[in-house]
DNA sequence: GTCCAGGATGGGC
DNA sequence: GCCCATCATGGA
């Protein structure tokens, strides 16, 4: 199976931000080559993206081979995961006047903002980097998945599945807290897979919002104050102007760029921001790739 | 040992 | 509505 992509696109920039972390379970990155457990219906299969072709990249079914009805479905997986419907042409264009972007945008052109598709993953990856370094949030991650998500293949390294809502659901914030959760933590991610469980909080019913419906939906859920809304939708419901603007690592990125000593006020920020109208999104995601 | 980390909440005023 | 203590531990 195989995915056109667009112009403003390289698999190895997109290959370095998933391969940011020791700690990754949900995909495995070995020679150019990602490999992505997917359920599909009650289908489990494991993906092997690669881009041996130019303006393409090669799907293989490594385990369990889909039927041709969801040939469809897993294709717009991977389209979302790597944001390759999104035109960059203007995003680019815009960049070269800005003072923070022109570089960045040079240094990894191609980067895709890559996107957490599935909603539930996304909000607990972001309540558990909430007050945390980035390190440590990944050390709960994984154990958070390894504790509770399920490995695709029993044998060797292989990618998880990331933990169910409904098992979540089930559990007691004492099993968090084993994990070094705090309490509040704890609370907030059960909480918040009840919600999903029962279908009261939902990624379709997100999708048909404008940003400020959306995000004021999700500052309704325990737990996901203005930072984590707007990090949910610029890396899962997919908001060009979603802007984590109160995000410490967007504003060491900032710092660093700018060769300032101190970090940049919000002031400062919606200053620099300008000229970033519906590129907010993108502009955060280089800013975020400019620290590994 | 110190300081900060890809914040949110609940209470006091 | 704003301010602030609290969470709770790892990593640099």
């Amino acid at each position: 199976m195989q995915i056109e992509t667009p112009k403003e696109f390289s698999f190895s920039e997109c290959l370095v931000f998933l391969g940011r972390s020791k700690d990754e379970r949900l995909h495995i990155i070995e020679q150019d080559v990602v490999l992505k457990p997917l359920k599909i219906g009650d289908a489990k299969i494991l993906l092997e993206i690669s881009n041996t072709l130019p303006q393409k990249l090669q799907i293989n079914f490594v385990i369990g081979k889909p039927p041709q009805a969801l040939h469809a479905e897993i294709m717009e997986y991977i389209r979302e995961w790597f944001d390759l419907d999104r035109d960059l042409a203007p995003f680019y264009r815009m960049a070269q006047q800005d003072r923070l972007l022109h570089k960045l945008t040079r240094a990894y052109y191609g980067l895709r903002l890559i996107r957490i598709p599935d909603l539930f993953q996304a909000l607990c990856w972001a309540i558990i980097g909430q007050q945390i370094n980035l390190a440590f949030a990944y050390t709960l991650y994984r154990r958070f998945i390894e504790s509770w998500g399920e490995k695709h293949s029993s044998e060797g390294a292989s990618p998880w599945f990331f933990p169910a809502p409904q098992r979540v659901a089930e559990l007691h914030p004492r099993h968090l807290m084993q994990l070094q959760f705090t309490g509040k933590k704890s609370e907030y991610i059960i909480g918040l897979a009840e919600l999903m469980h029962t279908g009261q909080i939902s990624k379709q019913d997100l999708q048909q919002l404008t940003l400020s419906e959306a995000r004021e939906a999700l500052l309704q859920i325990r737990g996901v104050g203005p930072w984590t809304a707007s990090y949910v939708l610029m890396r899962c419901l997919g908001f060009r102007s979603a802007f984590p603007i109160e995000d410490i690592g967007l504003h060491n990125a900032i710092r660093l760029q700018l060769g300032w000593r101190a970090k940049p006020t919000l002031d400062n920020i919606r200053k620099l921001a300008a000229g970033w109208q519906d590129w907010e999104a993108y502009a955060t995601f280089y800013l975020y790739r400019s620290l590994l």
